[in-house]
Formats: structure tokens, C-alpha cells, sequence
DNA sequence: CGCAATCGTGCATAAACGTGCAATCACGAA
DNA sequence: TTCGTGATTGCACGTTTATGCACGATTGCG
């Protein structure tokens, strides 16, 4: 693949990462691009020269750093994050993506490319806000009434939406999961539309924080052979991962 | 066989890929074009003369254009946010709302009073996120392709959902609006929507900011006679209000 | 303090750039 | 047909930009 991302591209894609993310690190985006650490060094000193991010050792911030979060959720979001971008890493172009509603999913829509022509087809406004207005995207909202606790739409109009629509990917909200059973909900109604929208997709992607791996649900909503790939942390254990793969799950991690 | 390209139509292919792509690398597109870079450049140089693309060290970028969506959110949002708290002052208890897309909409649901029991049917995803998880309200999304210039669902399937609802007030997005004909919009589709969740209200509220009165669309969307009540700004000139007033228009301001 | 990672600077090289110029070609006027 | 004109193209040349490496200074951490 000859790789050609322009500078100037290359910086924009900093950027972008930056406001994403709040911070970068060299070493990172130097493997990244395939360049060396001294052209990252060289955009961020450009970028921070126009006053667009901070420059600390080994990396940058965004320049207008709000008040520092609560650093347990701080850390969870950086988690989701880099599980998100795995997960983006998956998708292909011109692909149909079911994304359900979830904090990981949202993190998952404003991972996802752009100019792309990627569909996304969602029940949660925000995954919707997450890709609205952003070049190479098309959006399909599925309508119906929102539930708070879940922030996105469930029930039987919802379901019935969304089974009208074949999608290539689909990215269901994972309560917990194991390895023989596969995946388990809290939520009767929300049970019925994860299935209808792994059904109607060709593969399916689990996005698994670590908590989802040891957790349990009351509702069962798909076997583990439903399951295409998984993703999650990097420091998981990797004995946990073992029956995953015998049960033929990919298992990709950051 | 020698592929017979003409200069003009090469620039609006190499338009139409960085529209695609967000980018454009110049020696492949002279590759692909089978000319010299040089011409390459100069087709860039003139794209970029014309303002449609930034030129960059090796290529050219798509021209950043920002989502005018956000841009409206922020020009006038004091006016808006005023008049939005005129028009939550219409709303009753226990009401079904039927809120529109729109910056003066999203303004609008952000002002609606808590622990109201209020039901918001919406089409427009940032409407939806200003009302879900504040306590007394629920959401109902209606679902479809999101058009992303006004930030929420339109087309058939939307206006299907939108008629099997019945609902008390109703907020149309207002393009423009005069005392003789009425309410005016820009696009088909719209127009349809706009027209369905009319006739299934009981009453429908206008909010027009003061350039929505002097402004004209191309699509007529409903008569004067279906606005019950009309929100403009405090140092609107009356005489432009006097004949809502003899149409029957209820004139609420701040 | 010591060590490793990171940083800035200078330098060489390669790629991309702009400009000027000549060749080519389509097209309309003579 | 013949000529002239303007548009387009490729090439030569000097300039600018981007990159990687070497080297010494600086920083963060134990």
C-alpha cells in the first residue's frame, strides 16, 4: 500500500486526534504515520506555533484545556477511546454500520473516518450528533421512544426499522459477555434490538471494557458464534481470551 | 487508444474525488490522467484560485468547510435563547410537543421547563440530546435519513412515523413567513414533513427570528390560518405585526 | 546523581514547486 | 486552404519544502 498522506494532511490528522483526544504522543504518531519522530516533532511545533495545541515532552495537548477531569473517568474515557479506535479500524468503505446506543459507541462514531461513504444506521442521537455534519457520512436514524437510562431508542417501531435495513457491520452495546453463551442485556426490549440489528448485519463487532468480561446480565441476546470479532484492552489476560478464540472470535486488541 | 480528456473536464473529476476523498495526491492524479504533473498543478492552482480546494505540498485538500449547522447555533443565540423562553411559556402540563429541526428548536428544547411530563416527538437528534435524561420529559425519535444541512430526519418513512402521532403543540422550523400565506420553506421534503406534523397538532407555535419575517422560500407550507401563535423578537416593528394580529395569530414576545 | 528518552539544530538529499519557453493543436478569419 | 490566435501541454531551471540522520543539549525519573 504506497502509503501518501500529504504534511499538511498529516498535521490536520493530528489536529483532528488532538480535539478528540486531548492529547497525542509522538512516539505514537510517528509509528502511526510511518515517519520519523522528528516530522512529528516538527508538525506539533507547527501546530503549536499557530497556537492550535500545547507542546509538552513527548507529545502535545490541546491547546485549550479545560478543567482537569475526574481522573478515574478521565482514564475510562482514554480506554474507550483507544478501544474505539480499533474497533474503527475494522470498518471498511462504502460499509453499512448498525451502531447502537453506549458511551463506548459513542466514542466509536467520532472514531470512525471520514470520506469514507460509510451509512451509519443508529437508535442514539448521539452517535447520530457524533457523525452529523461530517464529510463522507450518511445517517439513518431509527426512530422510536427513547429510553433515558440507555439514551437510545428501543421497542417494537424501533425494531421494526431497523430490520428493514442490511447492514455490513454492527456494532451492538455489550453489557457483559462470555465465551460460551456470548452476549447478555439488562433489558427485555433492548435484548430484542440488539438481536434485530445483529441479524440483519453480515458481522458483528463486540467492544468489550474490561468490567463487560466479568460482569453478568439477565437477558440473553446472542450466542458466541454470532460474535465476529471482539475487541478489547490491551492489558486483558490473555488465559480469559483463550476461549474466545476457540469459539472462533477474532480478538483484536490496541 | 488514446483517452481523450479535456482539460475543463479533468478539473471537475479531480473536483469530484477530493469532494470524495477530502484529498487529492498529485502524482497519482497524473498517473491517472496520463499527464505531466505540471498540469496537475496547475489544475490545483486553479481550484484553489476559485476557492474550492487547499492547495498543500503534494496535492490539495478539500477547502475545510465548516457544518454551517454549528455556525447557526451560535450567530444570534441570545436572541434565540430569549425567544425560545417565550415560546416554553405556551407549553402546558402534560403535553406532547412536536419539535422541528433547527438552532431556534434546539434553543427552544433546552428552555423547556422539568418535571412537566412533557413528551418531545422529534426528528432532529440535538433536539432529542436537549431533552434526554432531564427529569419529566420523554423523547420520541423519529427516525430516517438525516439530511445533514438541516440536522434531522426527513423523507417518507419520518413523515409516516410523524403521522401516527397526535400531539398537542407543534414547532416547525421556520424558513420564512408572511401575514398573507403563511409559512415557507426550501426544500420538497421538508415542506412534506413540516405540513404532517401540523395537521397532527392541535395548535403550532412559529418562532421567526427578525430575518424570518422579511425572508422568502421557495416552497409554500402551510396557510396563516394554521399558526396559532407567532414568538418575535421584543423590537419587531408593529406594524409588521398588526396583520398576524387580524389573521388571528396569537403575537407572543419576550 | 545517572540514565534514558526527548528535544533542537544543522546538514544533505530528494521530492515538489513556480516560472519561463517552446511545441502542439483546435478553431476561426482571411 | 492558409494564417494567426489562444489554450494547453511538457520540459528545463532555479527555488522551496519535507525528511531523516547526526550531534549535543535538555528533561523526566529513579
Amino acid at each position: 500500500m504506497p502509503d501518501t498522506t500529504l504534511p499538511r494532511e498529516r498535521q490536520q490528522l493530528i489536529l483532528d486526534r488532538l480535539r478528540r483526544d486531548g492529547k497525542v504522543v509522538a512516539a505514537d504518531l510517528a509509528q502511526e504515520f510511518r515517519v520519523s519522530e522528528d516530522s512529528i516533532r516538527r508538525d506539533l511545533r507547527d501546530l503549536a506555533a499557530q497556537g492550535l495545541c500545547r507542546r509538552v515532552y513527548g507529545g502535545a495537548l490541546l491547546a485549550a484545556q479545560v478543567a482537569p477531569l475526574d481522573e478515574r473517568h478521565h482514564e475510562r474515557a482514554e480506554l474507550k477511546r483507544s478501544l474505539a479506535r480499533v474497533a474503527a479500524g475494522l470498518v471498511g468503505e462504502e460499509q453499512i454500520l448498525f451502531i447502537d446506543a453506549g458511551s463506548t459507541n459513542t466514542a466509536l462514531a467520532r472514531a470512525l473516518p471520514e470520506h469514507r461513504g460509510l451509512t451509519v444506521v443508529t437508535n442514539a442521537p448521539d452517535v447520530a450528533m457524533a457523525v452529523l455534519g461530517r464529510p463522507g457520512f450518511d445517517v439513518i436514524l431509527l426512530g422510536g421512544r427513547v429510553d433515558p437510562r440507555i439514551g437510545g431508542a428501543i421497542g417494537s417501531r424501533t425494531v421494526r426499522q431497523a430490520q428493514d435495513i442490511r447492514a455490513d457491520l454492527c456494532f451492538p452495546g455489550v453489557c457483559a459477555i462470555d465465551p460460551e453463551r456470548g452476549l447478555w442485556t439488562f433489558d427485555e426490549e433492548e435484548t430484542v434490538f440488539k438481536q434485530a440489528i445483529i441479524e440483519a448485519s453480515g458481522e458483528t463487532v463486540a467492544i468489550a471494557t474490561p468490567d463487560k468480561l466479568v460482569a453478568s446480565a439477565t437477558h440473553h441476546t446472542a450466542p458466541i458464534g454470532a460474535i465476529t470479532h471482539l475487541v478489547v484492552a490491551a492489558d486483558t489476560d490473555g488465559a480469559m481470551l483463550t476461549p474466545y478464540r476457540e469459539a472462533g472470535v477474532s480478538v483484536n486488541m490496541p
